[in-house]
RNA sequence: GGGCCGGUAGUUCAGUGGUAGAAUAUCCGCCUUGCACGCGGAAGGUCAGGGGUUCGAAUCCCCUCCGGUCCA
């Protein structure tokens, strides 16, 4: 920052500040350089040296409405010779270090390596680009400005021959404002800034009307960061504006909410029957728009003293207050879950998707407080409505959105009913709450502390409870070192796969040799490994390659036992069975892709592929665990498509053309990197970017058999498939299986199942039957008992060993014999599979004599090197050898007698 | 991606290595003109699945499956 603004003619001042008299000034409150034509001005225009002055006495000389806005942003820039290109998703699937687009510049970005290049479709364009932020939610509703999703009217511009540089990007902005939208000059303040972004910076020039910063215009010229860093070949104008803010600065009502939701704000009111009390609301506003929450140490105090200036008291003030800022969050958070459904995000607990999860329950939870009779997709239908005047795209998932908001309503609601239920058992528990339990119930359960307390619980919250919790989750996880090689000048490895690929064999320089075992050639024909897809095998000079794997350009093939070094000439054979077999799988995962969307819904995009010569999987962003059903569906469809014999075309276009021909749903697979990339085109089924080996119709793929699906995360499913030969011997496997299983059975396959479970219901009939005849048995045997035992003074003592009889058999009639004997010892021995179990019950009486059955056990099971344990009444015991039952009673006798002398 | 919690009767759950339980629903009986309630009784279990440790596992360990949830 200090760096540009000590040189402010270099960076700063730009031909309009010079040609139209804008004067440079240092704002007396903060500092911050700002250039203003109000020669009156001495603040600059950013909250807090500078108060809300377009609330209710609005600076523009037009009104205009959220959809027209737009409208009259575009007009101005298509005049002026810019290109406006459809808004990119909102799920930001081209950057790995992105979940969703943030800004409009992200659409243009491609990182690769850690470095970013910029590439327009168009030069110079505006893009009207929704954007989602969720680093702010506590605010959203609440502080009139912010949003979860909002439209970053995007201005981008190269600076080569066809675009333009900072004069004329704040010459543009600077008549937007004061032209179609007949700002006075004199309200416009620009600030000096500086923007760092992913691997570039630059600085820049912020513009701000009556208080409020409309747009920011960064003027990317370096690349790296600010310690390292050179000027790029290529420099970017990076302007970005909200369309909510033109939007409210043309209307002046008390928050952005009012007028950037169309008529939705309205249809809330009256569905939810909530007053709206504008006067108040108005004066609210002014002053809470002052207060950002994150920053408020206080709030309850704050809203005290917001109340007390209004003249109400603070009841009136939450009430009134308080229904309205929820509904302003409902319809900000619904249309930020309209656009990320719509772009294929789905709400789950992990990644992006778990933002959304947030606002969704945040939404539920708003309506649910207030008891309103509204749905989500009630509210997603009307934004809808408005909205696809200027998204026309958002009209075909309409249905889609709907069926994703019910889904998780219904989540929602079992999780409120699970929350409640836990509630009710902690507060009949006796127990106290630990500060581990707090902790244990926000992180796995999802319940708050401060829920807990809501309800009732007698709990106090630590002050650093979320720190705790952030704690918790604290791992460092150890940094994978990758095999490094010094590629530096060696040449992009020409890829003979992507020019022919039915290449078998090929001869090719041996550039380098890492280690004697690692080769990098000048060509070759061996697909290295990328995108999922396993490499091709084979021979090089007959020695075998047993990996193929990509560094940048370059494809370094492994080998084993080389006979040959740097600078000769090698035959490379490619091992075509392989190779066939991995295609197919290829082919298929796109197809089973394509069969998955078909049949479940658009939301269901390609998570994440792997391509291998035993099986490939594929995983895909589905709402639930599939059913048997829905995957033999999936497996139906797929086989059809390889039945119909589809072609499968293979076509190299510039960026721009495809995602223009064929939108955003080639990028199936991620990132694919560079200027141009490669369709995958498998006609009326699937077309995605795609960077592996694939038959070239889909027939020769042959019989395509999913073996498996399983839910990986919430959210994603993953499913296992065979094709071709590999699915012929999964086949032959599974039939082969249910013949031996038939065999051993003797069942007809067909009756198979019919079979099991006759044998397991004759089973548990069996068993039942033998637990009642046992428990028969054992009563039988009590009567025996007086008579048989034997007597140790006033004690009787009997030992019981019956041929196949289990455990029940001498639990049932001890415990039966003790209860009618009080003065009986019983000992039951049970000799099964070379192993014995003791089962010893004490009478009232004898326990009475200081007859222990505990210890009895361990006396008794000493004779057979076993062990036990128990109380005095019951205990048993055992041995990994077959007990001696004589022994076991002399034991038992002497252990009596002793006890009874004592 | 990194964690955490849970899976026991139809249902909701208790059960810290020693005989698998409660409540509720079900069935039978009693009470009642009838219903609700009340009283008595019965039936209901692969303790998610597999392996291990142990004389003995719902309980401890490992793996798998299913569900939930937090963080980035």
């Amino acid at each position: 920052m200090e760096k540009f603004s000590s040189d402010p003619e270099r960076y700063y001042e730009v031909e309009l500040f010079r040609s139209k008299g804008f004067e440079r000034k240092k704002c007396t409150s903060c500092g911050r350089f700002f250039w203003t034509l109000d020669q009156n001005r001495k603040t600059c225009a950013e909250q807090p040296c500078q108060q809300y002055e377009f609330i209710g006495n609005p600076p523009t000389s037009k009104r205009y409405d959220y959809v027209e806005t737009w409208k009259q942003v575009e007009n101005f820039f298509v005049k002026n010779g810019h290109a406006s290109v459809a808004r990119y998703p909102v799920v930001c699937r081209w950057r790995p270090d992105l979940f969703f687009t943030v800004a409009s510049i992200v659409d243009f970005q491609r990182i690769e390596g850690g470095r970013v290049t910029f590439q327009l479709p168009e030069n110079p364009l505006i893009v009207p680009q929704m954007c989602l932020r969720f680093n702010d939610i506590a605010n959203v509703g609440v502080s009139g400005k912010h949003f979860t999703s909002f439209c970053m009217i995007g201005q981008h511009s190269i600076a080569d021959d066809k675009g333009y540089w900072k004069d004329r990007c704040v010459e543009l902005d600077y008549e937007l404002l004061t032209g179609p939208f007949g700002i006075p000059p004199k309200e416009i303040v620009w600030m000096e800034d500086v923007w760092l972004g992913y691997g570039a910076f630059g600085y820049a020039l912020e513009y701000h009307v009556g208080g409020i910063e409309l747009g920011n215009a960064v003027f990317t010229e370096f690349e790296g960061s600010p310690s390292d860093y050179r000027t790029m070949s290529n420099r970017v104008i990076d302007m970005g504006a909200g369309l909510e803010r033109f939007n409210w600065v043309t209307q002046g009502t008390p928050t952005a909410y009012d007028c950037a939701f169309g008529p939705v704000v309205g249809q809330l009111l009256e569905k939810c029957g909530v007053e709206y009390d504008h006067n108040l609301f108005r004066e609210y506003s002014k002053i809470a728009g002052a207060l950002n929450l994150d920053e408020v140490a206080d709030l309850a105090l704050a809203k005290k003293q917001v109340a007390s200036k209004l003249g109400v008291t603070q009841e009136v003030l939450e009430q009134k207050v308080g229904h309205l800022q929820a509904l302003y969050a409902i319809a900000d958070h619904v249309r930020s879950l309209v656009f990320a459904i719509s772009d294929g995000g789905l709400p789950s607990n992990v990644g992006g998707g778990y933002n959304l999860r947030v606002i969704l329950r945040r939404a539920l939870g708003f309506i649910n407080k207030y008891r309103w009779e509204v749905k989500l997709e009630e509210i997603a239908d009307w934004h809808i409505d408005y909205l696809k005047a200027l998204y026309p795209e958002l009209e075909e998932h309409r249905g889609d959105v709907a069926t994703i908001l019910r889904v998780e309503q219904r989540r929602y609601g079992s999780a409120e009913e699970r929350t409640s239920k836990i509630v009710e058992t902690l507060k009949s528990s006796k127990k106290a709450i630990t500060e581990e339990d707090l902790i244990m119930f926000y992180d796995s359960e999802g319940i708050t502390p401060e829920l807990l307390k809501e309800k009732g619980l007698p709990i106090t919250i630590p002050d650093d409870f979320y720190v705790k919790v952030t704690e918790k989750h604290m791992v460092q996880k150890p940094e994978e070192e990758k095999a490094k090689f010094n590629i530096e000048g060696l040449p992009p490895t020409r890829l003979i796969y992507y020019e022919d690929q039915n290449v078998k064999e090929f001869d090719a320089k041996v550039l380098r040799l890492f280690e004697g075992k690692y080769v990098v050639l000048n060509q070759t024909a061996m697909f290295a490994r990328a995108g999922g897809q396993e490499p091709d095998l084979g021979m090089l000079n007959g020695c075998e390659v047993v990996d193929v794997s990509k560094y940048g350009d370059i494809a370094i093939h492994t080998i084993k036992n080389c006979n040959f070094k740097e600078g000769d000439t090698v035959k490379g054979k490619v091992d075509w069975h392989r190779r066939g077999i991995i295609m197919r799988h290829h082919t298929a995962t796109h197809i089973v892709n394509g069969a998955a969307q078909r049949y479940l819904g658009s939301w269901v995009w390609q998570h994440g592929a792997f391509k291998d010569i035993d099986k490939a999987r594929l995983d895909i962003t589905h709402f639930e665990h599939l059913s048997d059903k829905q995957v033999e569906e999936i497996e139906r469809l797929a086989n059809m498509a390889v039945q119909m014999n589809l072609p499968v075309t293979r076509e190299v276009l510039p960026r721009k053309e495809a995602e223009r021909k064929y939108g955003f749903r080639i990028y199936q697979g991620g990132i694919a990197p560079g200027n141009s990339v490669r369709i995958i085109n498998i006609k009326d089924w699937d077309i995605e970017a795609c960077g592996g080996t694939h038959a070239e119709n889909t027939g020769i793929i042959g019989p395509i058999k999913i073996t498996k699906a399983e839910r990986v995360q919430d959210g994603t499913e993953r499913l296992e498939y065979v094709a071709g030969e590999v699915a012929v011997e999964y086949m032959q496997k599974q039939a082969r299986l249910i013949s031996n299983l038939s065999q051993s059975l003797g069942a007809q396959p067909e009756k198979l199942v019919e079979a099991v479970s006759n044998l397991s219901e004759q089973y548990e009939d069996l068993r039942k039957k033998q637990k009642n005849i046992a428990k028969k048995f054992a009563f039988l045997m009590v009567d025996k008992i007086p008579t048989s035992a034997e007597k140790i003074g006033k004690i009787l003592l009997y030992v019981s060993s019956e041929e196949g009889m289990e455990d029940d058999f001498y639990v049932t009639t001890g415990e039966e014999a003790i209860s009618k004997i009080p003065n009986l010892v019983y000992l039951g021995v049970a000799n099964i599979d070379g192993k014995v179990r003791l089962f010893i019950f004490c009478g009232k009486e004898a326990q009475n004599q200081g007859i222990k059955a505990g210890d009895l056990v361990k006396a008794t099971a000493k004779t057979f090197g076993g062990s036990g344990g128990g109380d005095a009444r019951f205990a048993q015991g055992g041995g990994s050898k077959q007990g001696d039952v004589q022994a076991i009673k002399r034991e038992a006798l002497g252990f009596v007698k002793s006890k009874i002398k004592a």
